[in-house]
DNA sequence: TTGAAAGCGCTAACAA
DNA sequence: TTGTTAGCGCTTTCAA
């Protein structure tokens, strides 16, 4: 039923040559008559030749395809910044002809997934999102030997790796003393799950600066759960209701920050006024609007730049370049209505 | 430097055997004995043998995957709901030994994808997402005899094509005539992109309920944009601030509902009370609270469970088993606060 | 019930 | 600069 598509022999066949000649013209090695190559450009532009991928995976023994490997479930709200990420990413390997494959599952079954993905040859390197504390991950992709890309720095010493991360800890640390100099004392944390690099990261910024600011930390006011509107919304609510409630939020994405906003109006207080919100902006325009709620954005806030990068990355390692870690900066945005501490 | 494994041929040699007779059975063909069988199949799993994907791709023609094209640019706000459905839909070609490819590709491009997708053979078959007023896409996999399912029921007559869709028109009429029925008159319609099927028909519904109420419809009280929360904020802004404002709203997308919802606040009104909202809800269980916005469901209203069917429906295509579209039915969900239109 | 042999369409040594 | 010859690892006739 399928279009049959041309195959290179058949070109090859046409113009008279034998298919080395042919294969050798369009994949560009020098060795190729500047006059027969024109002709050979000319024959399959006219016919569409398009190779079949199949067997030049299997000739060259490379998938040409990098592999994006999901876990369902508890992340699953990872969704909306994961997109955004992805459309960088898929960019990138579309330019260069490799293909984007992604595996969804559930969150017992992603090791198997990626051992898998390598031992199928299904793809020729891995991008893997939000490390985690004791990640299995990647000593078991160095074992495979699949390049890897981290999107967020290792946790222990897992061995070397590449990363693109932000400066998490450093952008959390700003955003704290900011508030601390605003005259804020009970500033709360909401942060995403404890065990994720990110998180991690944020916590230690957050409390060294509570720490400078010669204040104890209130675990009760720190939450670690996952970043979605809903558990945004509980865990404030439970905050504003609280005899002593903090005067200011510090929350690790947009999402949360929604669920903020939400509770604490419905609590019958003004965001801004009786309670301030810096959140971390992982630019998701479609949810946000310009300075509300007021946030705390970095350079990381494109994630689709992240995407891109990372697939930059992972491709270089493929073609067994050498590739250095990348951690970004951050920049404190004063959003509109971060203003000092109530009385 | 990846770790090797092991190929067929150099299982069949530590068992003494043919190829032939290996592959036949871990294929699971009946002609294999049963002894043999077992004493082939304890030693695949005892050496971990996976059959390299390629090899078996080029020998059978069939690449087993599915592939999904999505356009950047205007569109990209689909995003979420995107994000969703490919859960559904992955899970269901993993499941089967399936893999799936993402195509990211600015707009222009996106037939291009598929007449590359379709002669490199990277796929078996495509889902196609929201089809459009005069889609190209149909005829374009028609003819190159790509199975496909669509996402949404095609506009014009494009020819025979397997569908799933939602009742649009049928829900928004229902939601229409619930506001009606509570005494609204000025209802506005804030709606997708118009060329985009699943609008078109909402819009249908939405005119024959103003119709059939005796109400003309005011084109200046339907908005058809690109689903984001500030597209929704800054015309319903615009809205609020007429002399003669619409006393309930009609959104097609829980994004948009957001941006309404603030936009009223922002106005000095109170939702439920000044300005009533259904929306029609797609279940982004992170974005939304129980109750709020009030809004209107269907029974389409996990996107992924959509993408689990068309995933199945496009195996069942490519299997060569005989599809039917689906139409699912809706269910209106009174919100909380949805009540009677002010005086 | 098993095996031998011939591809799938391409790339890549090695020759010419 | 071009062509010849082998594969890549698997499936699949066709014989045995």
């Amino acid at each position: 039923m399928r279009t049959p598509g041309m195959t290179l022999k058949e070109l090859a066949e046409m113009l008279s040559l034998s298919p080395t000649t042919v294969s050798r013209a369009l994949n560009g090695y020098p060795e190729v008559n500047a006059e027969t190559r024109a002709r050979i450009e000319a024959a399959a532009r006219e016919h569409g030749y398009q190779p079949n991928t199949m067997a030049r995976k299997l000739a060259t023994g490379k998938a040409m395809a990098v592999g994006h490997v999901i876990p369902l479930g508890e992340h699953q709200m990872i969704n909306p910044i994961f997109a955004e990420f992805m459309t960088g990413a898929s960019e990138v390997y579309s330019k260069v002809g490799y293909e984007t494959i992604l595996t969804v599952v559930p969150e017992k079954g992603e090791e198997d997934a990626y051992r898998d993905l390598a031992r199928r040859h299904s793809v020729d390197g891995v991008i893997v999102h939000a490390p985690r504390t004791g990640d299995p991950r990647i000593k078991l992709l160095t074992e495979l030997g699949l390049p890897f890309v981290l999107h967020g720095r290792p946790v222990g010493d897992d061995g070397p790796s590449v990363c693109l991360d932000i400066k998490n800890a450093r952008a959390f640390r700003q955003a704290t003393q900011f508030l601390i100099d605003l005259g804020h004392r009970r500033i709360a944390l909401l942060n995403g799950l404890e065990q994720i690099s990110f998180a991690l990261r944020r916590r230690a910024g957050y409390e060294q600066a509570m720490e400078r600011g010669g204040i104890a930390t209130d675990p009760s006011l720190s939450a670690h759960q996952e970043m979605t509107e809903t558990n945004g919304y509980n865990t404030t609510m439970a905050w504003m209701q609280r005899a002593e409630r903090p005067t200011a939020i510090l929350t690790s994405s947009i999402i949360s920050a929604i669920g903020v906003s939400r509770a604490v109006r419905d609590a019958g207080l003004e965001l801004g006024h009786d309670v301030s919100l810096i959140t971390h902006d992982d630019d998701l325009s479609f949810l946000r609007n310009e300075g509300d709620p007021p946030r705390f954005t970095t350079t990381f806030s494109s994630i689709s730049a992240a995407g891109h990068r990372c697939a930059e990355m992972v491709l270089d390692l493929i073609a067994g370049k050498p590739v250095e870690s990348e951690v970004w900066d951050c920049q404190l945005v004063e959003g509109r209505s971060t203003g000092p501490a109530p009385a």
